[in-house]
RNA sequence: GCCCCCAUCGUCUAGCGGCCAGGACGCGGCCCUUUCAAGGCUGAAACGGCGGUUCGAUUCCGCCUGGGGGUACCA
């Protein structure tokens, strides 16, 4: 294999029957870190050869995910089904130099065969009863309309070698190699013959894909040979798998990486954690900017075997990317979720919360009471275990008029009075605070009440109190 | 069936012949505390099995087992 000298061109090559989903947008980032730290570009091809599972949305989709995620591509994307008579030029030199021949089997013939191979217990293959059609004939029946595949002419004995970057050498007996179809009865060109034309064409220095590619990659070596074109350098990234150790898929919930930006997850957290999935710095640093992925990332370093991905790790990643935010960036992402809110109101409270939200979607309910009052009380949370209604009306009574007559509205103000009123009265403190946070909030879990106050504000807190203590007193609700 | 890849705590991983096998998520406990978090401290938790090689194997080799992928006119 020879060691590319020439300059670092990779490609994410999706094929458009879906969303981009997590494992596609790690070996997009794969291929991206690598690209840029060796200051290279990252080319996008749609691989559409295949019309029956043509998505239309899909490419679009794909790239919106891109974008979201930072993983910019360089120049025009390459669509395969506008190529089609380059593929079939290059069928054609394959034809001329006998590297490929045409095969006239039809579908259920080859399935005929199949069935007895599985019978016979033997491998299954084609057979190359058309390989040896001479090519004169085979020009005749083609030219008289006779619908054919084209296919690859591997050799029989010896091996092929492949030193990749991740899997490392990797031996293939060629006998045990099928000769593939590289053009399809359509016109189309399949997998395999277009990959190859389309990165020659495109200069693609390294192919960095998903490991199913491994057990045809031989095939690509002999296929690019047959060609007399450059061999780019391999490496096969190992998949992604769901918690049950299958493939990710739809059942393992959200796998769209669109999805995760609906759930509230910062582009910059799924890219961290896509980056640690098979990979590692080989130190204990786990949060990276983009930037520090491109420095530190290296091919070498990862890891063959499948990666389960962990989405309690996510959380947690998400939650720290959270935390790092400047509170005017939080305030800006949570006001897109919150609609005719705009971020300079949420900018003072976004310090109450911040520590407190793992997703941008949790924000939005942890917020709400600061711009809506609770409509209704509950008195099962209203009323503290252990207490009554009437003593707890009398324990929010005694808060309403202590902050009523308050001028000076600062926490350390409130807090030392209020922990006055309570002792006054004969409370736990947080009996007394936890009857004012649902007074106050409507809720049992929020953030700290005291700065919630603060922000809020004197009329409204009153206003508050006064009405969760006067639906204690005539009833449940309000 | 055949071919290919893989194998350290539940998960992501560090390790590249001699380590009390380290870290992170999650889980338990303690601290902090007006709720919930966050944070700090702490605990439980792994080298799949059998043979080699070696003075010595988690580490190197083989077999087995297990997992994954491929075996299409899908990518």
């Amino acid at each position: 294999m020879p060691e590319p000298a020439r300059p670092v061109r990779v490609r994410y090559a999706p094929s458009p029957t879906g969303a981009l989903h997590l494992g596609g947008a790690r070996t997009a980032l794969f291929n991206y870190l690598f690209t840029h730290q060796h200051h290279g570009q990252f080319l996008l091809r749609i691989e559409d050869t295949d019309r029956v599972r043509f998505v239309p949305e899909s490419q679009a989709q794909i790239e919106e995910a891109l974008t979201w995620l930072g993983l910019r591509w360089d120049e025009v994307p390459l669509v395969q089904s506008q190529r089609k008579p380059v593929y079939q030029a290059a069928a054609e030199t394959l034809l001329e130099r006998g590297a490929a021949y045409r095969c006239f089997c039809t579908p259920e013939r080859l399935e005929a065969m199949r069935a007895e191979q599985r019978a016979r217990k033997e491998p299954e293959r084609y057979d190359r009863r058309c390989a040896v059609i001479p090519k004169t004939e085979s020009d005749r029946r083609a030219a008289a309309g006779e619908r054919f595949v084209v296919r690859q002419r591997m050799p029989t004995e010896g091996t092929t070698t492949l030193h990749d970057l991740v899997m490392g050498t990797v031996v293939f007996k060629n006998e045990t190699l099928d000769d593939h179809v590289l053009l399809k009865s359509d016109g189309f060109p399949t997998y395999h013959l277009a990959f190859a034309v389309d990165d020659h064409a495109t200069s693609i220095s390294h192919v960095i894909r998903g490991d199913g590619w491994l057990p045809s990659a031989a095939k690509h070596v002999r296929l690019i040979e047959a060609f007399g074109w450059p061999l780019p350098a391999f490496a096969h990234l190992p998949l992604v798998l769901g918690p049950d150790r299958k493939p990710l898929a739809k059942r393992h919930g959200a796998k769209d990486v669109l999805e995760y930006r609906e759930g509230g997850y910062l582009p910059e957290a799924v890219v961290n954690f896509l980056a640690f999935l098979g990979w590692s710095p080989g130190t204990v640093e786990e949060i990276f900017t983009m930037e520090e992925l491109i420095q530190r990332f290296s091919l070498e370093k990862v890891q063959p075997s499948p990666a389960v991905a962990n989405l309690d790790r996510l959380d947690w990643l998400n939650g720290q990317f959270i935390r790092r935010l400047s509170p005017a960036e939080l305030a800006t992402r949570l006001a897109q979720r919150m609609p005719g809110i705009p971020a300079t109101r949420l900018e003072p409270l976004v310090p109450l919360v911040q520590e407190r939200l793992r997703t941008l979607a949790e924000g939005p309910p942890m917020l709400q009471f600061f711009f809506v009052a609770p409509d209704r009380y509950e008195p099962a949370s209203l009323v503290p275990k252990g207490r009554d209604p009437a003593s707890t009306a009398a324990a929010l009574t005694a808060a309403s008029a202590f902050l009523g007559g308050l001028s000076d509205w600062s926490p350390e103000r409130l807090d030392a009075g209020l922990r006055e009123v309570a002792e006054r009265i004969g409370w736990t403190t947080k009996d007394f605070f936890m009857a004012l946070r649902v007074a106050i909030t409507g809720r049992t879990v929020t953030p700290p009440l005291i700065e919630s106050m603060v922000q809020l504000g004197k009329d409204e807190v009153v206003r508050r109190l006064d009405r969760a203590g006067a639906a204690l007193t005539t009833g449940a609700g309000v």
